[in-house]
DNA sequence: AAGTGTGAATTGATTCACAGCC
DNA sequence: GGCTGTGAATCAATTCACACTT
């Protein structure tokens, strides 16, 4: 995985930190709520407050990507974002293919922020037949039978897996064989994948975990006398 | 932030670094299914390769809780499934208010993790009128005006946000006025909350975006004379 | 005067490698 | 002999503080 030999001529992209790809997207949206509100130019100081972090993160992120600002001045807003969008790849189509049509796989489908962002979402698989033909935002549901086929005609190389945690490794080594390279995965199973294909978990009762991690220790703080006599 | 003054007796679990804690949920999920296919003993290496880690992060992990292993044999399942839900908050009762039916509030509401994992939905919450009555996962949705007493009455400590984004941040403030203190935010915006909150942001439309980032990198990768000519 | 861009310092996370125990 | 637990070393991310530009 880091054994992975860098090609100069793309030192820039790769030099990137992965803390700031992660952050890029959060900026970029920042940047166009604050440019629908008809801001034109913003500082450091009040991107990182409409993005949540603080501004020498924010800059330090930024200046990975080259110099887009001007001193004493700030960053022009869509300048700024057409340059995001660039090094994200938000700047061509990216088709990808939705399994499992379930509650979830429905709310992503719907979901607002993919169409229009340069994701296109070129179809829906499920293993209920009752499903298919059905349409969710406009896709029809095809039959999980024919994954492959999909995969191949829509040329996606981007797969959502939002089916039961025991079906999601096969669905993925499905993906994969069919031509998908990055995965986006909802059930709560770690994948196996080959080298050269990526993925990212997303895992709701990790989530919650974490979270109950914190409220127990704010509890303890609240009861110290309590929490050492358990 | 840091500058919280550390209670010497909470000590022990006040230096579990954040990045552990959030790989204790998967650990624990892994051990459970282990557990379940009737493995009475794992080593770390074994424990790893389920969990989707290497074995010296695993070991250095779990060293933050304790010598909960047996040098030469290995950690027993059982007592480890334990020693790491009580380090996680999980052998309590964590009640949870979700706002938003929506697909994605109905997708959490049937999630199968939160129920007998030390979650309780103990109320969905909704602006439309029309929702409100119904049932989902056995429990009513209550209109969005009663969110309050709903918080107070069921002593909710964990609030789960899935409304549109423009509603986001005074269902936030509502949430933590009534006495929440932990979010899971699925709106994209980033929250601002007073300090003693917690938040965690899932943002669907970052992760894609990341994937982006790298297929992007790939496709570079593969075609240098084209990528450098663009 | 205002605000970016960045080396240097710091803090945090991961990996290594092996001492210690069963 | 096998495997845990952990200091030491390495690597990555964050924060600081200020030189530099407009």
């Amino acid at each position: 995985m880091s054994r992975r030999p860098v090609d100069p001529r793309a030192a820039r992209s790769r030099g990137i930190p992965e803390a700031t790809v992660a952050r890029l997207p959060v900026y970029h949206r920042a940047l166009l709520a604050l440019g629908e509100s008809g801001v034109r130019t913003v500082s450091s100081e009040e991107l990182a407050t409409a993005a949540g972090v603080n501004s020498p993160k924010l800059r330090k992120d930024l200046s990975h990507l080259g110099s887009y600002g001007t001193r004493g001045v700030g960053y022009d807003v869509d300048y700024l974002i057409y340059q995001i969008a660039r090094e994200l790849g938000l700047t061509q189509d990216w088709a990808v293919v939705i399994v499992g049509v379930g509650n979830l796989g429905r709310a992503l489908a719907n979901y607002g922020g993919f169409a229009g962002r340069g994701f296109r979402i070129v179809g829906l698989v499920d293993a209920d037949p009752a499903r298919v033909g059905e349409q969710v935002a406009g896709v029809p549901v095809t039959h999980l039978g024919r994954l492959e086929g999909l995969v191949q005609s829509t040329r996606a190389t981007i797969g959502v897996i939002a089916v039961p945690g025991p079906a999601a490794q096969q669905v993925c080594d499905r993906l994969i064989a069919a031509g998908v390279t990055s995965i986006l995965n909802f059930a709560p199973v770690p994948l196996v994948v080959p080298a050269g294909v990526d993925v990212r978990e997303v895992d709701l009762g990790v989530e919650l975990q974490i979270l109950a991690f914190h409220e127990q220790r704010k509890a303890d703080a609240a009861v110290p006398a309590l929490a050492a006599g358990r």
